[in-house]
DNA sequence: TTAGGGTTAG
């Protein structure tokens, strides 16, 4: 006998029931009464209609209120109900099988929780308990919402065999399968050639591109700035015999806006009226923006008029766009004249075409108008999304309005709307600018804890600023900031902040950046670094610092090795170390001078005569050697 | 399951 599903059961239930106790022919199976009364509780009707069928697999008839249905059935809802479900999942994973964690994969999918969803999935593939209907739920469920989470599900499908599975039980990737995948590409940056490889895919799958395909390729072609691709691809339309749709020819013009190509742009529009294709709003809007990018503003101009006559600039898009061309291309008072245009006709504004105007103002550096029309905003648009806070915000800055700035940034607080990189860059550089330099450094400091990319430029800046002003361990810290954010650096930088810890007197930091970055140091840099080391870096430091400058190609001084050994001498204690010195020295090619050497003869008693004597020789016949290699080379260059 | 459009960051 075939297997019940509960809506068979639940629509005939005499025909289950098997117990001869229940008189009603009415009355339901026990278990039935039992999912009901989950179904209450657990407020999923799609929960309820697999649960059974799962369990009947392994629980016979007689046997259904066995302990490991119970026990599966509770587990199941104590996960969907668990405020951590991952955790209920660990406990609970040897009594829940595949087809449990389906059910509860689609009980997510159905009521919202797609972060749940992908955990569970990813939790399920880590434990491999994974079927054929985990994978379509998934991509079902998550390609609604989170498209490429959606493609990486699909492409971690291990077997050609799964997806033939999939086709087989109707969960197939279909045209419309592959169709909500390639959607999901329109818009993404460098969608492109990702979307090509899984176009590559389809002839291996049996699938033929249907009109809606082609719509979805264009559009990505379009999104993408692939105009000779599109062509392409319409070109094959044609060839296949597919006619073409309003849709396709608005992507394909979509496509001549990136280089504002509108000599193509209006033969397509020829062509798409010679077929009796009548222009919509989108398609003139489109238009509209071929002609700005093109920076035909004149014609651009009559187009909004049209726009306007066939009543489809009713909102303030086109103007914006029509502004904010004009503006780039340093019409400040052509785009000043649409907007006060647009004012006058009372066009619906939700406070875009304000912040296009501000922002345009600030290019121009017209402080103080971008500063009165974010007044204006301020007073006309209660609630700003972050971007307008932010043109705002950086109007007061550069018109150095500080109590505007302290309002704005209260009112994202109270608003909760956190700030973003942009917020933060504002600011910094507004306060680097009103010297306010340590609170620049806190800035920069929640900056970066919120996970934000540092900007070389501003943190140079910065840097520079701090250090002037004797804040050289703040100072450092920004330079470890950039630096341990895994990016490379420019090599001035590196100097920048040596010679401010070389002023600071903060010997052991300068140290680590040279042993880090010599080779990028410049040598008159690593000299007064070498030098101010010797005076008074660590004196256990001593040797190490020379042989890392000596190292890196340096040819350290005499007055450098003067020094040291002098310190040396006053700090009897440490007779190693210039003992040490003194053996490296000769093998390096480096000899103290006379008075170095007659330095150490008078306090050789402290070392120990005998040892000094034999080294100083040692640099005696060093020395002769150097002297000798001095004038080698001329003979090696005339031989 | 296919089409458009705006703003920050000197």
């Amino acid at each position: 006998m075939e297997t019940p599903v509960l809506g068979l059961e639940l629509r005939c239930p005499h025909l289950f029931n098997t117990h001869s106790c229940c008189s009603s022919s009415f009355s339901l199976p026990a278990v039935s009464v039992r999912i009901l009364t989950a179904a209450a509780t657990t407020t999923t009707a799609y929960t309820v209609v697999e649960s059974p069928a799962t369990v009947a697999e392994e629980a016979p008839r007689s046997k259904r209120h066995s302990n490991s249905y119970l026990a599966r059935k509770s587990a199941i809802s104590e996960v969907q109900r668990s405020p951590d479900f991952l955790s209920s999942l660990q406990r609970l994973a040897r009594v829940l099988k595949v087809q449990d964690l389906n059910v509860i994969l689609r009980d997510f999918g159905i009521s919202g929780r797609w972060q749940d969803l992908i955990q569970l999935f990813d939790w399920m593939q880590k434990h491999g308990k994974i079927s054929v209907s985990t994978y379509s739920s998934c991509i079902k469920f998550v390609g609604a919402k989170n498209f490429s989470k959606a493609l990486e599900i699909y492409q971690s499908i291990p077997d050609e065999s799964t997806k033939i599975n999939m086709k087989r039980d109707g969960l197939k990737p279909d045209v419309v399968t592959y169709n909500t995948l390639l959607a999901g590409f329109i818009k993404v940056k460098n969608g492109y050639p990702k979307a090509m490889e899984l176009v590559g895919e389809l002839p291996h799958n049996g699938i033929q591109m249907d009109s809606v395909m082609y719509g979805t390729v264009l559009a990505i072609c379009a999104s993408n700035g692939r105009c000779e691709e599109a062509e392409n691809f319409i070109q094959q339309m044609k060839v296949e015999g597919h006619s073409l749709n309003i849709y396709h020819y608005s992507s394909l013009l979509n496509s001549y806006s990136w280089k504002g190509d509108y000599k193509k742009a209006d033969d397509l529009m020829t062509e798409m009226k010679s077929i009796r294709l009548v222009p919509n709003k989108v398609m003139m809007t489109t238009l509209l923006k071929v002609y700005i990018k093109g920076g035909l503003f004149d014609r651009s101009r009559e187009l909004l008029s049209e726009l306007e006559s066939a009543g489809y600039a009713e909102n303030e898009m086109p103007y914006c766009m029509l502004m904010d061309g004009l503006s780039k291309a340093g019409k400040l008072d052509e785009a000043k004249s649409i907007f006060d245009d647009m004012k006058g006709k009372g066009v619906k504004s939700d406070g875009y075409a304000n912040s296009i105007m501000i922002s345009a103002l600030c290019r121009s550096k017209r402080f103080e108008e971008a500063k009165q029309l974010s007044r204006d905003s301020e007073t006309t648009y209660e609630n700003c999304d972050l971007v307008m806070l932010n043109t705002m915000l950086c109007a007061y800055c550069r018109a150095g309005e500080m109590e505007s700035v302290m309002r704005m940034m209260k009112k994202m607080d109270e608003q909760a709307i956190s700030p973003d990189y942009n917020t933060f860059h504002i600011l910094i550089k507004y306060f680097i600018k009103e010297k306010l330099h340590l609170l620049a450094y806190q800035t920069i400091l929640d900056m970066h804890s919120k996970g934000h990319r540092l900007e070389e430029e501003l943190c140079s800046s910065l840097i520079y600023h701090l250090g002037k002003n004797r804040a050289q361990l703040e100072a450092f810290s920004v330079y470890n900031m950039l630096r341990y954010s895994k990016r490379t650096i420019c090599r001035e930088l590196h100097e920048k902040i040596l010679h401010i810890l070389i002023q600071g007197n903060l010997l052991r930091d300068a140290y680590v950046v040279v042993k880090d970055n010599a080779k990028m140091i410049s040598q008159p840099t690593l000299k007064k670094f070498g030098r101010a080391f010797m005076i008074s870096g660590n004196i256990n430091l001593v040797n190490d610092v020379l042989k890392v400058l000596h190292g890196s190609g340096h040819k350290i001084d005499q007055v450098q090795f003067e020094i040291a050994i002098s310190r040396y001498i006053s700090q009897p204690d440490k007779k190693e170390l210039l003992l040490q010195l003194l053996q490296w020295m000769p093998g390096q090619g480096y000899v103290v001078d006379s008075s170095t050497r007659n330095l150490i003869l008078k306090n050789s008693h402290l070392f120990g005569r005998l040892l000094i004597a034999e080294i100083l020789s040692k640099h005696h016949i060093g020395s002769r050697t150097i002297i000798k290699s001095r004038s080698e080379p001329k003979f090696r260059g005339k031989r």
